[in-house]
DNA sequence: CGCGGGGTTGACGCACATCAAAGAGAGTGG
DNA sequence: CCACTCTCTTTGATGTGCGTCAACCCCGCG
């Protein structure tokens, strides 16, 4: 496994290393390499060389996922940490009677496992909302290398950093507004998560359904639903089934901000 | 400075390395450093001589806080990471027209300034709920030596991993419940927390005020004062002013389930 | 073609916010 | 020691946002 004689970091947007048993539809939108969280990882192991003391096989790049299949569940070991190449996934807690909870949407270019790192188990379920791909990191087999791996380690810390940053980001919206509130931010917090991967414009998609939408924000399906439709005929967004658009995007996020737009 | 020449880690229970500037109160509640999260940390730097490179000064143990006090504001550059010894804090989001949005609590042995780590600056502001006492590790300090520091490394990827994994089981409980479910899980946790820091029995007290629990919990505080009363009245609790008592905490754990407890 | 799951829309009720006012401590000064 | 204020808490009365239930619609799939 010749890793060391890969081109550098900027020549691999052309796919030099993608292996052969994957990108099953080589046409699906799939975010660049430098645009994806785990990225300064995979560099770093790019230029790791066999005499590094790495076991072969630590990076797993784009094995696809069907829509619908779980790449870890609950109470599993903690074994790797994920990165979504294109696609969608949503983490979710099983709740023995009623529907599961939905806890977080995982969009090309961002991390799934984070928050198994530490418990040394996954704390919840990862499911495709679509046919998707993944770049695994298997941390069991990066802990099995007696090596400190510092450099590594300076890598985990900032994107374990990252994760604690974005969730506190997350706590405040979620709680204290109301459901217009929740679901303008909601929107716009979609949509520049896209933007951040390199997909989307004004235009994109929500792969997830209004119970998943509505279960990760607290509210009714049915009350997602009511609200975009009064978002679309307020000329905020139009939407059309999970298709998105944004028509006055800071008319919208003065709603997420005070709840009421050019009062 | 002859840190290596200090005791041990267990024998630190006896109060040998409290620095004479600080403890003001000597009576009052602390946690021990065995039960503080830092405390890997704190071991590691211990037992770091004047050979190992370390700047002196990295760690500040024990500085006194005042009640209403902040450690840092919103937009600070981030410098330190916060343990609490005793007292407690909370995190808050400073809101232009209107009161401040609650963000969490911090109790004796758990970490202050967390989300700072990889953004570079704090992104809200933490304030002491009463007099209390805190440990700083001055990170900025810890990168200008520099020295790989690999061991510390893996001690700030094991405490990240956890904040993670705490921010984690948080968001569940605060979206889809009811108030009545929220509070019970709120005194619940609060009082898992404080027997974490070895303080607590069936009696302690919840130092933040009622409209404190209520922005944390998206709830007005007129609610959270009603449903504690109602909660006493159904003798689960004994609640005066910021006295509680869990009278019976099975039942209490049952209607923070389900939302009803024996039907 | 009929079936089934997700989406939309309407009617109704309740949980909780809001407004208001009175009560309870803690600190201050006479 | 008692009035005083200030803040936090409690309690009541009233309104409303959103959940719930139910019916219907739409589109994809066998």
């Amino acid at each position: 496994m010749a890793i060391k004689t890969w081109p550098g970091p900027r020549a691999r947007k052309a796919g030099s290393n993608c292996e052969p048993r994957s990108c099953p539809e080589g046409e699906r939108k799939e975010v660049e390499c430098e645009d994806c969280s785990l990225d300064p990882l995979c560099l770093l192991l790019d230029y790791a060389g066999d005499d590094s003391g790495l076991p072969p096989g630590i990076l797993l790049r784009r094995q696809s996922v069907a829509r619908g299949e779980s790449i870890f569940r609950k109470g599993d070991p903690f074994r790797s940490l994920f990165a979504v190449k294109s696609g969608s996934f949503k983490t979710l807690n099983p709740v023995p009677d009623g529907p599961d909870q939905v806890i977080g949407f995982h969009l090309p270019g961002e991390l799934i496992g984070v928050e198994g790192v530490a418990a040394g188990s996954y704390s919840c379920t990862a499911r495709a909302l679509e046919p998707s791909s993944i770049c695994e990191l298997r941390m069991e087999r990066l802990s099995e290398s007696g090596r400190p791996m510092e450099i590594l380690q300076r890598g985990i810390i900032e994107l374990l950093g990252k994760e604690v940053a974005f969730q506190h980001t997350l706590k405040t919206p979620l709680i204290r507004q109301s459901a217009e509130q929740r679901i303008a931010a909601f929107i716009l917090n979609m949509h520049q998560r896209l933007e951040q991967g390199g997909l989307g414009g004004k235009d994109f998609t929500l792969s997830m359904s209004r119970s998943d939408i509505g279960s990760y924000l607290g509210l009714a399906s049915e009350t997602v639903s009511r609200v975009m439709t009064r978002f679309q005929k307020m000329g905020l967004v139009t939407i059309q089934r999970k298709r998105v658009i944004l028509e006055d995007p800071k008319r919208l996020a003065a709603f997420a901000e005070s709840g009421w737009p050019t009062k």
